[in-house]
RNA sequence: GAAUCCUUAGCUCAGUUGGCAGAGCACAACACUUUUAAUGUUGGGGUCCUGGGUUCGAACCCCAGAGGAUUCACCA
C-alpha cells in the first residue's frame, strides 16, 4: 500500500489499472464466524491493555530443537530461566491447568501452563481470559520457564511468564498425529500448499527438509567454485536482444527508452563478454525465464548456474562436474550416493561418456549419424515420433534422443559430440566432422547440465547465427537471435574456454528424492486465483 | 493444446432414486491442576466453484465457463 502510494505520486495509474485490480484494493472482506471471532479477541487483548504486535524484543535464550536433544533428567536443574519464542500449535485445557504445543523454527515442544504459576497473586485474568479465551491456535507467543519431563515421559517447557507476540486472525489447518503416525485432516491439496507456501511451512514443517537442502546444495556449490578461485558476477536480467539459448521469451517494454525489453532466457552471452574483458573464471547462480508450458519438471522462471572457465575444454569440465557433484552431495547429504524414487543415484564419478549418435544407436540398433534431413524424416515416421516441417536435422535428432534414450539414462550420464546444427554457441569438434565439442548430462532421465567448448571464433560464430536466422525464418520460434554487441565483443578475441550450465532446481529434485519441480520451490508458478 | 477425474463448513471428507445440508477436527459455552488425535455435555457455523437450463422441486440431471489433479502433447 506504501509502495502503491509512493508510486502514484509520481505517476497516476491509467483509469484501466484499477479496473483490472480493484479485487485486490478491495478492504472489505466477508469474514468467517472465526475470523470475526479472532478479531472480537483481538479488541479484548487491546481492551485489557496489552499490545497484540508488541514492538520490543523478545529475548529467546534457547532452541526447542537444542532442548529436545539434551535435556536429561540428571541435568534438569540447569534447565531453568529458559526463554523460547514460537507459534501455539495446540492447546489443551484442563481447568486450572493446560497443555500446549509451541512450535520454535519448525520444530514442537510441550508447554505445561499452570494458572497458580503464570498468576502467581490474586488476578487470574492473565490465565482465565488472556490463555484460555483469547488466545488461539497460530498466535505467535514468547515462554519463560524451566524444562522439566511430564509423568508420561514428555520434555516440556514448564510456563512462568508467557506474552503474546502477534495475533493470528486466521484460522490455521490443524493437522493431528496419532501415537501410531496416522495423520488425521492433512493439509494436502497442492494448490492450496503451493498457493500458501507459508502455511504449508508451519503445518507441514517436514517439507523445511527439501529447502533446507536446496540452500544448502547451492551454498555448497559457491564455496566449491570460489576455493576454485572463480568469480560470482551478475549480469542483466533486462536484455534488448534475448539470446544464449533456444526459447521463448517474456517481452517486457522500458517505458521510459520506448523500447521493448525481454527477460532473459540466458546469461551465456554476457558471461562470455567477461572472459573477452579479461575474467578467466565466472559464475552466476540466477533465474531464467522461458516463455513455455509448465509440467513436473519446468516452471516459467527457473534458477540456473552458469559458468565460464578460460583456457579450458569439455573434457576438463566433465573432470569438473563430476567432482563438484560429489563435493556437493558429500557436504550436505554425507554421502555420494542419493535415493531416487526405486533408483539409488551415485554422484561419485567418473560418470560414463556416451557419444549422442552410440546412444541413439545402443537403444535402438539403428545409426542415424549418416543420415540426411529427409533420412532423419522417414526414421522418425518408422517410429511414430512426431515431427514438423520447421524441424531441422539438429532438431530431428533431438527429437529421436528424447524419444529413445532420454528416459533410460538413470545414472549420471554425459551424452557427447552433437551435430553442429542444434548447438550454435559451441566450438566445432576437434576431430569429428559436423560434431560440436559439447555435453550434457543427465540423471534420472533429465537434463541437468550442459557444457561446451566455448566457440571463440567470430567469423564461424557469425555463420551460425545467420543460420539460425535461417530456422527462424522456416518458423522455428525458439532459433537464436543475432546478438551485434556480442559478436563485437569476440571479434575482440575471446580466450579458448569451457561454460557449464546447470539446472539448480531439477539438480535440487534429483538430490532430495522431489519428483516434481513445484516441491522444490517455495513459491511455484501457478494460474491466477478465481480465473482471468 | 487433448483426454479422464475433481470442486460441499476454517481443515479433511460423506451425501442414498432429484425431496428440509451431514460427520470428525477446528470454533463458542460449561466442567476438569501432568495431558498428548486430552475428555465429557451443549451450541453456532454453508454463494454445495460460477452462470444458464430441465423439473412442482437440483449439491445431485443437461449446457457453458472458471479453477485444480493425473496422463499425454508442446517446451532443453
Amino acid at each position: 500500500m506504501v509502495c502503491l502510494k509512493a508510486t502514484m505520486k509520481k505517476r497516476p495509474f491509467p483509469e484501466i489499472w484499477f479496473e483490472e485490480h480493484r479485487f485486490f484494493m478491495s478492504t472489505e472482506l466477508p469474514l468467517s464466524e472465526q475470523e470475526a471471532i479472532r478479531r472480537q479477541s483481538l479488541e479484548q487483548i487491546r481492551a485489557a491493555g496489552i499490545d497484540p504486535y508488541p514492538a520490543d524484543l523478545y529475548p529467546v535464550n534457547a532452541a526447542a530443537k537444542d532442548i529436545l536433544a539434551q535435556f536429561t533428567d540428571e541435568s534438569a536443574g540447569i534447565w531453568t530461566e529458559i526463554c523460547l519464542a514460537g507459534r501455539l500449535m495446540s492447546k489443551r485445557i484442563q481447568g486450572k491447568a493446560s497443555f500446549a504445543v509451541l512450535m520454535q523454527d519448525g520444530v514442537r515442544i510441550q508447554l505445561y501452563v499452570n494458572r497458580d504459576e503464570i498468576c502467581p497473586g490474586e488476578n487470574k485474568e492473565g490465565y482465565n481470559q488472556l490463555f484460555k479465551k483469547w488466545l488461539d491456535i497460530g498466535d505467535i507467543i514468547g515462554v519463560k520457564g524451566y524444562v522439566f519431563r511430564t509423568m508420561v515421559g514428555e520434555i516440556t517447557l514448564h510456563v512462568q511468564e508467557l506474552t503474546l507476540l502477534s495475533k493470528c486472525l486466521r484460522p490455521l489447518p490443524i493437522v493431528k498425529t496419532d501415537a501410531e503416525g496416522n495423520v488425521y485432516d492433512a493439509f494436502s491439496d497442492p494448490e492450496l500448499r503451493h498457493r500458501m507456501r507459508y502455511v504449508d511451512l508451519i503445518v507441514n514443517p517436514e517439507i523445511r527438509a527439501t529447502f533446507i537442502a536446496r540452500s544448502r546444495i547451492v551454498s555448497a556449490m559457491r564455496s566449491f567454485f570460489d576455493a576454485k578461485g572463480w568469480l560470482e558476477v551478475e549480469t542483466p536480467i533486462l536484455q534488448s536482444v534475448h539470446g544464449g539459448a533456444a526459447a521463448r521469451p517474456f517481452k517486457s517494454h522500458h517505458q521510459a527508452l520506448d523500447v521493448p525489453l525481454f527477460l532473459r532466457i540466458a546469461n551465456e552471452l554476457y558471461l562470455k563478454r567477461l572472459l573477452v574483458g579479461g575474467l578467466d573464471g565466472v559464475y552466476e547462480i540466477g533465474k531464467m525465464f522461458r516463455n513455455e508450458g509448465m509440467d513436473k519438471t519446468h516452471n516459467p522462471e527457473f534458477t540456473s548456474m552458469e559458468i565460464y572457465v578460460a583456457y579450458k575444454d569439455y573434457e576438463w569440465m566433465m573432470n569438473m562436474v563430476e567432482e563438484c557433484l560429489a563435493y556437493i552431495s558429500v557436504s550436505v547429504f554425507g554421502s555420494t550416493q542419493a535415493e531416487y524414487g526405486a533408483h539409488r543415484i551415485n554422484f561419485q564419478g567418473p560418470y560414463a561418456r556416451i557419444p549422442l549418435f552410440d546412444a541413439i544407436m545402443q537403444q535402438t540398433g539403428v545409426d542415424v549419424s549418416g543420415m540426411n534431413e529427409q533420412e532423419l524424416r522417414e526414421q522418425c515416421r518408422q517410429w511414430n515420433i512426431s515431427t514438423s516441417p520447421e524441424m531441422g536435422k539438429g532438431k530431428l535428432i533431438d527429437q529421436i534422443f528424447g524419444e529413445k534414450v532420454e528416459k533410460s539414462l538413470i545414472q549420471p550420464t554425459y551424452i557427447t559430440d552433437y551435430p553442429i546444427e542444434m548447438t550454435p554457441l559451441a566450438k566445432k569438434h576437434r576431430s569429428k566432422e559436423g560434431l560440436v565439442e559439447r555435453f550434457e548430462l543427465f540423471i534420472c532421465g533429465k537434463e541437468v547440465a550442459n557444457a561446451y567448448s566455448e566457440l571463440n571464433d567470430p567469423i564461424d560464430q557469425r555463420q551460425r547465427f545467420e543460420e539460425q536466422l535461417a530456422l527462424a525464418n522456416r518458423g522455428d520460434a525458439d532459433a537464436m537471435a543475432l546478438d551485434e554487441d556480442f559478436l563485437k565483443s569476440m571479434e575482440f578475441a575471446m580466450p579458448p574456454a569451457s561454460g557449464l550450465g546447470i539446472g539448480i532446481d531439477r539438480l535440487v529434485m534429483m538430490m532430495t528424492n522431489q519428483t516434481s519441480i513445484q516441491e522444490v520451490l517455495f513459491f511455484p508458478q501457478m494460474r491466477p486465483e478465481g480465473g482471468k
